[in-house]
DNA sequence: GCAAGGTC
């Protein structure tokens, strides 16, 4: 008899933990709690390949781990934001999965094996990895072995536990570069944003809820103020056309009428119309020219998956997204209905459907409809709408209860909606009878159409959708004459678009592939929070004036990629990329890092337009316009040590000249003059002197040219440029370059790093060794070297050109801005403004969006030549969307 | 005080 292996399986969440035991041990599955209140674990025996196992079943909770700065970087102003892209980062197991990670090692330490069993998806591939790591470390030993399913049914559970395979590495260094850009990017650009913006202006007189609010950036959220931002454009740039159409209307003697609409729509030139019409009016007499009558089926809803629940729920139950999703959540953990986070949208054939429907033939609301399904006579399969997720059925009751009186209101209404639709699902088609009628009136074609609805079907149950109409139409037969009771030349005007609701968001989300199913609803409660964006009582969103400031302000600075809706898609396509491992993690970090930091440092640099542009909105504070009026005069010199901004010499009418960063307040670098080499160091304290709330700068000096250092400690408000101390001492060893001087002495470390960074990068690692050179250079009046590397990047004029292209398209300046000629001229639609944007999107979109499309052809090696995976290695340019080029040689800017 | 993604 062979020993029992002691095996531990690991899920991702306890669902699946309790449904995988019960399948594999028929029901018998002993259940005790852990020391992770979440996460019980489950104990049966098992055989694998002829192996007799004792299975020991837990879960987690999703992620266990969270990727985050270093501590010395957290401090929001230990460094310059531009730092946080070269900065180390670290995964570290937050607080409060502490308890996860002991109980995965308790069980770890008694096992030989690790079976995982997180979902199969990029996400679940990462967290496997993380559940490795964790349990490794209590166990060097266990063998790690990956349960792959399709779906949670015993045979195909029992199929996965005997094919054990190894977890994909490929698609876990995806997620690892995903979360790497995604904290890199949101940090760097929350500083940013915030630093230069919250104590500049009176947010609340201007309507916002804080005082200092928090003004983030992320890749995921400021995308989505991108859609409601361009649509608020579109509606603005809308200028009002009259048109023209012919209307036809027939009654008969019994009563029975129809209108015609007209084949050619709308027509936008009078005179045009007019002849039209007259031609009508000259021989009125119609005659119909087609009937065609046929009958018509209208399916019923496919089955939910998460995102098509959220739009239903706010269209028919009007509940926001966030909100359903909490009652989702609820009614699932109550056992109501199924797991509410799902894309799937098909039912497993093996699953018991009528069992499910059986459960419902009592409920006085719907029971009845359900007796007929059960009887087979309403009986259809539900259709499938082609996603599966591999780890949940599509939404729907799980169980049946007619005792929901204390519920409140919408968790009723959002009970009842699942199980409604899930009897709709799985109803007959409903029937209709439909007519289509052509009719001529001169020169003129005329059409109309009736619907009659014969058996309603699945729409019985469904009392949301509405079908049929016009089902009062003559009995028409073809080359019929009739006189029109009506002949009328109208005119109408085109309509801007309508704002974005909340469905409408969802749909644009998912298009562009910006977020998942379980997080789209958390970006749009975003907006609210962070006061981006309003929605009004007819649930439509619109721009607040802080969020239009913010895009416009980044698409004044030429940077539009960095809100555009193609942003999600252009990191997803290329971290897919390392998923299907045509290229390595490093090299589309390495590209992203570079491009993002480069945009970082435009935004930097123009980050006076963005000021601009939230000063069209609010007013600032005194003591702001105090500190800009303030500032003296200076001269650029060269670039900041510490930042990407110019280094400004200033000198003021009294007092010692200085130089210091024109970054302020996001850096406040100040250097010694003359020598220009010393290391500021920065602590935020209120000045005493000064009415103002300016800090009080503190700063030393290194003299960097002595063998021996030399160091002086300053106090001064950088408004008033007055000081406080003025001492100096010295001491008595020199460092070897690279080495954080300042660090090792007491002062604050931000300083002596930096040093210690530039120096690594003069030595050749970096290719931004430029930057310590023309630190050194910048000194003693060197400004020819400062001024060169000031202009970085793209050719001036290049610049300038795209910079013209934008302000051109932008229509929130002008109010009556153009519609085309992007749009192809005269639309002929209601809404033509939307053509324009349209356009301009789908030329700027990335063909990305969650991978769907084929990889890029060709072969190209990045700038950087780091961007060879396996061979052949392709990607999208994280500036445009397009393949076959980096961003940094991007031909497509703007 | 930053992101987005899992999940309770």
């Amino acid at each position: 008899m062979q020993r029992p292996i002691q095996v531990l399986n690991v899920a991702e969440k306890n669902s699946i933990a309790k449904q995988v035991s019960a399948a594999l041990s028929n029901n018998s599955a002993r259940s005790q709690r852990s020391c992770s209140t979440y996460n019980p674990l489950f104990y049966f025996p098992y055989n694998i390949n002829g192996q007799p196992c004792d299975m020991v079943f837990t879960s987690v909770a999703g992620h266990l781990m969270e990727l985050d700065f270093t501590d010395d970087m957290k401090k929001w102003r230990s460094c310059s934001p531009v730092d946080l892209y070269g900065a180390p980062v670290l995964k570290k197991i937050p607080q409060d999965k502490k308890p996860v990670e002991r109980n995965l090692q308790e069980q770890a330490r008694q096992c030989q094996w690790l079976v995982l069993w997180l979902d199969c998806d990029r996400e679940g591939e990462n967290i496997a990895f993380e559940v490795v790591e964790v349990c490794r470390r209590a166990n060097p030993r266990l063998v790690i072995k990956r349960a792959k399913f399709s779906a949670l049914v015993r045979r195909e559970l029992e199929r996965s536990v005997q094919t054990l395979g190894l977890p994909d590495e490929n698609a876990s260094k995806a997620v690892d570069a995903r979360q790497e850009i995604d904290l890199r990017i949101g940090a760097s650009f929350t500083r940013f944003q915030t630093l230069l913006l919250q104590e500049k202006f009176k947010w609340q007189e201007g309507g916002l809820q804080e005082e200092r609010p928090l003004i983030s950036y992320g890749p995921c959220q400021i995308p989505t103020l991108g859609l409601i931002v361009q649509r608020q454009w579109e509606i603005r740039a809308h200028v009002s056309e009259p048109f023209w159409y012919i209307y036809v209307m027939y009654r008969t003697p019994e009563g029975q009428q129809c209108t015609f609409s007209w084949r050619r729509g709308h027509i936008y030139d009078h005179a045009i119309a007019t002849v039209l019409y007259e031609n009508c009016v000259d021989e009125p007499t119609a005659r119909i020219a087609k009937v065609d009558a046929r009958q018509v089926l209208r399916q019923p809803p496919l089955p939910l998956a998460t995102l098509s629940l959220q739009k239903e729920a706010i269209t028919h139950l009007r509940m926001p997204g966030e909100r359903m999703m909490k009652l989702a959540e609820e009614l699932y953990q109550e056992g109501f209905i199924s797991y509410p986070r799902t894309e799937t949208d098909c039912f497993d054939p093996a699953y018991d459907l009528k069992a499910l429907v059986r459960d419902h033939t009592q409920d006085p609301r719907w029971g009845q409809h359900a007796q007929r399904i059960d009887s087979g006579e309403m009986w259809h399969p539900p259709r499938s709408g082609g996603h599966d997720d591999k780890a949940h059925p599509p939404i729907h009751p799980t169980r049946w209860t007619g005792a929901s009186e204390g519920w409140p209101p919408e968790k009723k209404r959002l009970y009842e909606f699942v199980c409604r639709s899930f009897l709709a699902s799985c109803s007959k088609p409903a029937v209709g009878f439909e007519t289509q009628i052509e009719a001529a009136i001169a020169t003129e074609a005329f059409t109309t159409r009736g619907l009659m609805v014969m058996e309603k079907n699945w729409l019985e149950v469904y009392p949301w959708f509405k079908w049929g109409g016009n089902d009062n139409l003559p009995p028409f037969q073809v080359n019929q004459t009739f006189m029109p009771t009506e002949l009328l030349l109208k005119e109408g005007m085109t309509h801007p678009p309508p704002k974005l609701s909340e469905r409408d968001l969802i749909n644009a989300m998912e298009r562009h592939g910006i977020g998942t199913d379980a997080t789209v609803a958390d970006h749009i409660q975003k907006q609210l929070d962070r006061g981006y964006a309003f929605k009004d009582a007819s649930a439509l969103f619109s721009p607040s004036p802080l969020g239009e400031a913010l895009i416009a302000g980044y698409h004044k600075m030429g940077l539009s990629n960095l809100w555009q809706p193609n942003l999600r898609g252009v990191i997803e396509f290329n971290i897919s990329e390392v998923a299907h491992g045509r290229r390595a993690k490093e090299a589309v970090l390495e590209e992203a890092v570079q491009h993002f930091r480069s945009d970082y440092i435009s935004a930097a640099q123009k980050q006076g337009m963005m000021v601009e542009e939230v000063a069209r909105f609010f007013d600032p504070w005194g003591a702001a316009e105090a500190q800009q009026q303030a500032l003296p005069q200076g001269q650029a010199i060269g670039q900041c040590p510490a930042c990407p901004m110019p280094l400004m010499l200033y000198k003021p009418e009294q007092g010692t000249p200085y130089v210091a960063c024109s970054g302020a307040p996001l850096c406040r670098q100040i250097v010694c003059f003359p020598c220009a080499t010393a290391q500021a160091d920065v602590s935020a304290q209120p000045c005493t002197e000064c009415p103002g709330n300016i800090s009080k700068v503190a700063f030393k000096f290194r003299r960097a040219a002595l063998p021996l250092g030399y160091d002086a400690e300053m106090t001064c408000c950088v408004l008033c440029d007055r000081r406080f101390e003025d001492l100096c001492r010295s001491y008595g060893t020199a460092r070897p370059p690279g080495h954080g001087q300042a660090r090792g002495r007491g002062g604050r470390g931000a300083g002596g790093q930096r040093a210690g960074q530039a120096e690594g990068r003069a030595a050749g690692r970096h290719p931004t060794a430029g930057r310590a050179a023309a630190r050194r250079g910048s000194g003693r009046g060197s400004h020819g070297n400062g001024a060169a590397e000031m202009g970085r990047g793209a050719p001036r004029s290049r610049r300038r050109d795209r910079d013209s292209d934008d302000d051109a398209d932008n229509p929130h300046r002008g109010g009556r801005a153009r519609t085309g000629p992007r749009g192809g001229g005269r639309a002929g639609t209601q809404h033509r403004a939307r053509g324009a944007w349209n356009g301009a999107r789908a030329r700027g979109r990335a063909d990305a969006g969650r991978g769907r499309q084929p990889a890029p052809g060709g072969r190209f090696v990045s700038a950087t030549g780091h961007a060879v995976g396996n061979g052949a290695t392709s990607g999208v340019c994280f500036k445009c969307g397009q393949p076959g080029h980096w961003s940094n040689a991007c031909p497509n800017q703007g």
